[in-house]
DNA sequence: TTGACTGGTGTACGGCGTACACCCTACCGT
DNA sequence: ACGGTAGGGTGTACGCCGTACACCAGTCAA
């Protein structure tokens, strides 16, 4: 991996292969299998070495949260502002979802990344090009939160089901008695297809475009009717 | 610490006094100095006895979040809906707030504990007295996502400006070429002390009662006018 | 009395991130 | 041609983590 064919010097490293070879690594086998000490046997090299280049496992993680947005697109043009924001979110949500362990690792950084400043910048620039207040945009982007990486927190996942449908039948009996409305919106329409909590089995994409439109609807609204903060009120 | 005065026996360990110890020291230390040799050592035991009351660290943390949850009180009686699950989720945020490293443990947890998912319960419970449908209601707890939890994933905190403002303007001229847009609205509105990066100097109380008002407000006006999921209508 | 059960102990293992001293090589100015 | 220097890969070691496993001291039922 990464020698050259005969006897010769090795490639050598540098950032960027460390940060792709990360990303290629957190894709293949998940992000808790990628330690440094991992990623540096992927690169054929001791630990140690992956710190000429990257200053500790955090700026790692950065650097890997940057080559993922650097795959979002450039924004969509001569859109009005509402669709444009709603596809480049949309984008970015597709984006993530190539890397199932992004979304988890860009919630967890504490601090801004150029790269996500600057994709931040760009939504936040397509909001005030359509002629949104600064005030309303600024509360619409925190209305947003981490939807504009394309993903919801989820309440929680399902456990798998048993496999045992006995077993699988005395654990939605016992879960309806316990939390009778959980089970009752869990079984609501047809989409569903059993007994799993909030963010089981339903229809994720479709939650996530209901979500995204009443906000950004109720935005509009307020844009719409002139709407400024009158703190508190 | 909890040793019987004299040479006598210690009292006893149990879930619910390593739960609580859990707690108090994560309040006091911050759960990054959550280990659990710390908590045995906070409870004057050897680390391996807690493995006596909890299965492994996971569900301690799993414990813990219950026991924030038993913090929060008893929904309000005899409101409209959109009252009481407002001021539900309100006092959730208070709980939480109290306990700053609880949003980060809430979220981190794979799956649903028992008290997760009875609180849930009742808010879900809540939408539906009101006479949403289940439909509306799924989507309405998606929609609000982590916000059920009275707290928002900010994008990124603002990193501690610089005591030195000579370099604290250096940066922000910096920031305001490569990120005018983020400068722009980061600055707007008069509450805001510098120019901190989205989510840096805001009222975050005001920030997440907008966006929850949006939310319900939005909720509401489908009820009203009859909305049915039109799946990808 | 005995035997099981409960709960606390001691030791040890394998993993992690990373500090620090080292060394090899390529390239520089002379 | 040659010493100096700096950048990049190495080896060793430290201190933390979660936890498996064997053990042991009481208590209590039979």
């Amino acid at each position: 991996m990464s020698r050259q064919t005969d006897g010769g010097r090795r490639t050598p490293l540098n950032r960027d292969r460390v940060l792709r070879t990360a990303v290629a690594l957190a894709d293949r086998a998940g992000i808790e299998a990628l330690s440094m000490r991992s990623l540096a046997q992927e690169l054929g090299v001791v630990p140690m070495a992956l710190y000429k280049h990257v200053a500790n496992k955090e700026q790692l993680l950065d650097g890997m949260v940057d080559v993922i947005v650097g795959e979002i697109g450039a924004p969509a043009e001569g859109a009005g502002w509402k669709d444009a924001v709603r596809e480049r979110i949309l984008a970015t949500r597709r984006a993530l979802l190539r890397h199932p362990w992004a979304s988890r690792v860009v919630e967890s950084r504490p601090g801004p990344t150029p790269g996500t400043l600057g994709y931040l910048d760009s939504v936040i620039g397509t909001f005030l090009a359509g002629g949104l207040s600064a005030d309303l945009t600024h509360h619409a982007m925190h209305a947003l939160g981490s939807r504009v990486w394309g993903f919801t927190q989820e309440l929680s996942a399902a456990p798998p089901p048993s496999d045992d449908p006995e077993v699988r039948a005395a654990v939605l009996r016992e879960a309806a008695a316990r939390y009778p409305h959980v089970v009752a919106i869990a079984t609501a329409g047809a989409a569903h297809d059993d007994g799993s909590v909030v963010g089981g089995g339903c229809d994720d994409q479709f939650e996530f475009e209901f979500a995204l439109d009443l906000l950004l609807d109720g935005v509009e609204r307020l844009h719409r009717q002139g709407w400024t903060s009158a703190r508190r009120g």
